[in-house]
DNA sequence: AAGGGCGCCAACCGCTGTCAG
DNA sequence: GCTGACAGCGGTTGGCGCCCT
């Protein structure tokens, strides 16, 4: 069992007040980031090292932006999403001046509901199928999108691979997300020429998780 | 005006990876 | 190879503010 950074008992915790922050910048411009365990000390400060290096690296850091995300900034997050998935520090990489914390933050509280409400899985960046097959009241939701938008999802996987010609990382892509999605992509097929029904392709693999949908 | 619900975001917690001794 | 220290990561929580009834 390993011991605690820091003591506890003699530590503050919550929210960080401008004294705090203050010595923590002075601190850190003198002499550098890094050594966390022994910073709170040296800096005067009753926090614990990894609350330091956090209130730094997701707050007081001078090259953080601290306004929302634009349009673009959303679309990179939710391709690199689909890429990489749940890796914020690998996604927050790809943004200057964003954070993990805050890539997971926006990711969590917009970028999620956003996809969702057009109908696409922000789990897997698959269209959510079980809408296309029944025409209940959820079928709303896929009705709701953009013919841009359904293609947007649909070719999530082909997007983000495309990314990687453009200079990422060698990453570990999902095989199998691409196959299905190739059959969603059939299916989009069937719909441009006005077949109403979904009709699968066998020579297409599906994941048991994907053709428990289409039942 | 009040208070309950909800969303946002800063901060915490627990775990893993890495590296030096 | 083992162990402990440290940095970093991702999930979760809690507090605050806004909105709606």
């Amino acid at each position: 069992m390993r011991k605690p950074c820091c003591d506890k008992q003699y530590t503050n915790k919550g929210a960080w007040s401008r004294q705090e922050d203050q010595k923590l910048i002075d601190y850190i411009r003198i002499h550098g980031e890094g050594c966390w365990r022994t910073l709170p000390q040296a800096a005067g400060l009753l926090r614990c090292g990894k609350s330091c290096r956090l209130r730094w690296i997701n707050y007081l850091r001078p090259d953080l932006k601290r306004d929302n995300f634009a349009e673009d900034e959303e679309d990179l997050v939710i391709k690199l999403h689909a890429l990489l998935g749940n890796r914020w520090s690998l996604i927050a990489g790809r943004l200057p001046g964003r954070t993990d914390n805050q890539v997971k933050n926006y990711w969590n509280s917009h970028l999620k509901r956003k996809l969702a409400s057009k109908g696409i899985d922000p789990n897997n960046h698959h269209y959510m199928i079980r809408n296309l097959c029944r025409p209940d009241q959820n079928s709303q939701v896929f009705s709701s999108a953009t013919s841009s938008e359904k293609s947007h999802a649909c070719h999530q996987v082909s997007d983000a691979g495309s990314c990687l010609e453009n200079g990422l990382p060698d990453l570990n892509l999902d095989a199998g997300s691409c196959l299905e999605n190739s059959a969603i992509s059939a299916h989009q097929e069937n719909q441009k020429h006005g077949d109403s029904k979904i009709t699968i392709d066998t020579n297409r693999v599906l994941s048991p998780s994907t053709l428990l949908l289409f039942r």
